[in-house]
DNA sequence: CAAAGGTCCTGCTCGC
DNA sequence: TGCGAGCAGGACCTTT
């Protein structure tokens, strides 16, 4: 479900109710997301305080004193801090209750997210050392992504949904930052053009930090039970819109399958 | 039945 | 032929 803005804004909502409080108790109710639950995490962190939060790519470490957690949202996730005695509802698989009396739950319908514990530094973990640049860090620039896409045939929406080269960019804002930069989704990357590159790292940018500002907005709902942010009502150009006139040209926004995910373009606009 | 906003893993193909 | 890199497809799971 969510992409880098609502993971970002995901972290910012519980880092306030959790930084500085103290573990009494973890609730697991299910086996595994996708890896099993460490139930460690129950004995190594009652009495721990939370530290600090951090979000990496779509990840949000939880950082203790004696180690991290390692949280993924998937597709389907969503973690928030409410009042411990709410009631547990379909889906909502692990609480982490504080001393006073707040509860943090991860729910996740479809079980695509992760909950991991590490000792260790969590920037060292195996799932985070291979990952490319954080797009809104000066490293994701024109420069970089076009030495990353010399020699590469693939499509340059795959590409730059591949978190080797940068992460962060999934389904929706990669269909609307090509759809900005004029780039077709399909173009073999290595044919695009560096200054179309240029284009392309200026619109996502663009795009992911007004979707970030965006989220900002929900951020006092966030206790609330419903206060979970959903997906932003960013307005999506080209996104879900097959068939619409292009907001540019009129012609019909296009759908494809590309790389097995779902794209949005227009044929006119898009070379 | 297909598809949904993610991403790791497996196994294939290609080029050296 | 053997090997690694790169890539496509499958897999995970539930809801609409």
């Amino acid at each position: 479900m969510p992409e880098l803005p609502e993971v970002e804004t995901t972290m910012r909502g519980i880092e306030p109710y959790i930084v500085g409080e103290t573990v009494n108790k973890i609730t697991i109710r299910t086996d595994k997301l996708r890896w099993p639950i460490p139930t460690t995490i129950k004995r190594l962190l009652k009495g721990k305080e939370i530290l600090s939060v951090e979000r990496r790519a779509k990840y949000i470490f939880i950082n203790t004193d004696i180690g991290s957690l390692i949280v993924h949202l998937g597709m389907t996730g969503s973690l928030r801090v409410i009042e411990g005695k709410t009631p547990v509802q379909k889906h909502e698989h692990i609480d982490v209750l504080f001393n006073n009396g707040q509860v943090m739950r991860y729910k996740d319908a479809r079980k695509f997210g992760a909950f991991l514990w590490t000792k260790d530094n969590p920037h060292e973990h195996d799932l985070i050392t291979r990952l490319g640049p954080e797009p809104l860090s000066k490293a994701f620039n024109a420069e970089y992504l076009f030495q990353t896409c010399r020699n590469k045939k693939v499509a340059i929406k795959v590409h730059i949904m591949n978190q080797k080269h940068v992460v962060g960019i999934g389904n929706i804002y990669a269909s609307e930052a090509l759809f900005k930069s004029g780039i077709s989704p399909t173009k073999a990357a290595h044919r695009v053009s560096k200054a179309k590159l240029e284009l392309l790292v200026k619109e996502s940018k663009k795009t992911l930090k007004a979707a970030i500002k965006q989220g900002g907005t929900t951020l006092q709902d966030y206790i609330n039970p419903d206060g979970a942010p959903g997906y932003f009502a960013i307005k999506l150009k080209v996104y879900g819109k097959q068939g619409l006139p292009c907001p540019n040209c009129a012609k019909p926004i296009k759908s494809k399958v590309i790389g097995q995910r779902n794209s949005f373009y227009c044929s006119g606009c898009q070379k």
